[in-house]
Formats: structure tokens, C-alpha cells, sequence
DNA sequence: GTCTATATTAAGATAGAC
DNA sequence: GTCTATCTTAATATAGAC
């Protein structure tokens, strides 16, 4: 279940092997079709050292999501009460898009997770995940009170810009294929109208004139 | 590779028990994480029964995938050239939201495959899919140099309303965690809100008065 | 068309030498 | 800490009787 602390230089070396190539494999095949052959390969090392690391293919698993769970939520956790409204929401959907274009493997990872039904990372989402958004709602309801944005739902306004971000990595062979070949790079259309769709969504109605 | 045609009328009743078991099970493991003792059980047959009517464990997947495409395209086929634009377009909206609230496994089905680089799809997006978004992002374009709807890319359009809904149906189970417990039906808010967001950035900029 | 029994392979995990 | 060899189970698929 737990995986054991590297002390050493050699074992730091090694999970950090085992963690890169396990988010590889994974990603790509999801838990059941992930194979300790692959990751074990994947990481330069042999079946049975990798289970020197790692009790089981569920615990290197397991240990896999909750060390990427906490850089995964840092672009939430920065939505700062402080900044102007409208411009920290930008900004938010700006830094998970980036996320989705640097990071799409930690994006499929969690994807093929929570579309099965999330049953190792389930207990995480109904506590730390839940209450950071719960928290960062409160503050979206604060700035919709005081007029700064315009009266949306808050969960469903986090929900949309997870959605609509996490798609160009989730979706990525969907979405190249559509646009047609590789010559293509998704993402700064994306940028442009994901801040278009956000802008009009979130700027108060202005009184008529 | 490719199914029997059903042609007595147990055969029939066996092939649709066998369409709906895999589904099931598919949808909620993945093709790797799904066996054939899961779908036999599920459908009421035994194992070498079930590969009676299918050669293999693929076959049935690429099977399903093929027969659920069609349906799965509709609300798109449906966007109507001589309706009213934004109506038009919120309708598919309403539609495709309607799909991942009454077909979520479908959904998930999808998902699974295309998380996963779509192995067994590639050619039906590149096909037959690609072909139905490039004419409907064609209609798009239509309606904006008529100045009908705001100007947005066509694609990223269809894109938006692909994630924002299947979203509701794909991570069901971090949407309801997160709005707190069985209590709530998340679709009704989804509906207002994304009839909101879609209003809001397709109505045509009017000039100032 | 359907079943029981079984062949075959793949994959998670362990034993034990070094 | 790392390896070779191996155990064990589970899963796809097939043989062959009925």
C-alpha cells in the first residue's frame, strides 16, 4: 500500500523512474492495461525490482495520483480573492490550458481514473478536491454579489473550464484528427477562444446606456 | 473481426443481450479492464457461447463502437441549416446534454477509447466523423459572415459543446462528489448554465446604441 | 447453438542466489 | 539492491460432445 522513502541516491534515482515511466504507461493504457513488463521496461529496471520499490502494481498506482494530485489543483489553489475578478478567472483558464498542453499525460492519467469511476482516487476528490472548490465557489459567489462578474452557477463555472480545458489533452487524437493532421497546433486557438467564451460569459451586464 | 448477422430470432435476442452486457461492462473498465466472463455473465450466456457469435474479445468491442457511432452523431446531424442560428445551436446543445444524461455509458464508452488514443476508432474519427464536423463548421461560418452569431472558431465551437457535455456524463462521478452527495441532480443547473454560457457567446454583438 | 472441459498465454507477485 | 527463475492466477480462446 505505501511505498517505501528513498534514502538513498540510487533509490531516489529509481522511483523517480518508476514515477515518470509509471505516468506513462498508465496514462496511456489506464490501470488494467498497464502491464509491470511495460513499466518495469519503461523504467530500466526488471520485474522484481520495480516490486522492490512498490508492493504492487495498485500501490505504484495509487502512490502515482497522490503525488501529482497537489501540482494538478495548484492552478485553482492560485485564484486569488485579491486579483480582479474577471482577469483571475482568465488567468485560471489560461494556466490549465497550459497545463492540459504540458502535462496531457497527468490529464489522461486522471481521466482514465475518474471515468471508471474513480475507484482509487475517489476518497480524494470527496476531501481535499471538494473542499477546495467549495472554498474557491465561496469566493466566485463573493465577486457575482458584488456585481465584479456576471450570475453563473460557480461548481458548474469550475466544472466548464476542468471540461473545456482538460479536452485539447484528454481528446488530443480526437481533436487533431478533426482539425486535420499534424501540421495543427490546437492550443492557441483554444487560448483565443476559450478567453472569448470567458470574457462573454463572465462580464456584467452592463445598465443600457 | 467482423460479427454474424443475426438471422433467427434467438440470434437476435442473443447478439442485442450480448450489445447491452458489453456496453456495460466496457464502459465501466475499459476494453483492457473488461473480460469476457464480466460480459458472458452480464448477458446471460456462457463464454464459449458468447464467442460463438463473436470471434473475439476485439470483435465485440469494434462491433459495438460501430453500431453506437450513428446514434452517438445524431443531435449533430440534426443541426438544421434553415432553423434559426442560436437557437439551432442551443438546441444541439440541449440534445447533447439530454444524450449524457440518458446515455452515460455510451459516453464513457467513447471516452475510454479516445483517453486512450482510440486504437479502434482512428479511422471512423477521421472518416465519418471529420466529414460531418467539417460540414456542420462550414453552416458555422455560414451564420457568422451573415452575421447571425458571434464570430467564434467553428471548430472549437463544436469542440466546446462536445466537452461541456459529454463532461456531465464522463466524470458523473466527480461532478456529484463535489456538489455534495446523491441528493442532486446535477443536470438541470448543467442545462441553465450552459444555456447561459452558449447565449452569451453566441448572441451577435449589437452596436452601440 | 450451447455446454463442459481444457489448452495457452499473459501478468502479478515471490524465492532465493549474488 | 538487483537479478534469474519460478509460482500462481486469471483470461482469451478452442475442442469436441450433445
Amino acid at each position: 500500500m505505501t511505498e517505501q522513502r528513498p534514502r538513498t541516491r540510487i533509490q531516489k534515482r529509481n522511483t523517480a523512474a518508476i514515477f515518470e515511466a509509471a505516468l506513462e504507461v498508465f496514462s496511456q493504457h489506464g490501470f488494467r492495461g498497464a502491464t509491470l513488463d511495460q513499466i518495469a521496461k519503461a523504467a530500466g529496471l526488471s520485474k522484481p525490482n520495480l516490486l522492490y520499490y512498490f508492493p504492487s502494481k495498485e500501490a505504484i498506482h495509487v502512490a502515482l495520483l497522490s503525488k501529482l494530485m497537489d501540482t494538478w489543483l495548484d492552478p485553482l489553489r492560485a485564484l486569488d480573492a485579491d486579483g480582479e475578478p474577471i482577469e483571475e478567472l482568465l488567468a485560471y483558464v489560461r494556466r490549465k490550458l497550459q497545463m492540459s498542453r504540458d502535462f496531457p499525460r497527468e490529464s489522461r492519467l486522471f481521466a482514465n481514473e475518474i471515468v471508471q469511476g474513480a475507484p482509487r482516487m475517489i476518497a480524494a476528490i470527496e476531501g481535499e478536491l471538494k473542499a477546495l472548490v467549495d472554498e474557491k465557489a465561496a469566493l466566485i459567489e463573493g465577486w457575482i454579489a458584488a456585481g465584479k462578474i456576471a450570475a453563473v452557477h460557480p461548481y458548474h463555472l469550475i466544472f466548464s473550464i476542468w471540461s473545456l480545458t482538460q479536452h485539447y489533452a484528454d481528446f488530443d487524437v480526437q481533436v487533431r484528427a478533426i482539425l486535420g493532421g499534424e501540421t495543427v497546433d490546437p492550443f492557441p486557438q483554444a487560448e483565443e477562444y476559450l478567453e472569448t467564451l470567458f470574457t462573454r460569459l463572465l462580464s456584467p451586464v452592463t445598465g443600457q446606456v
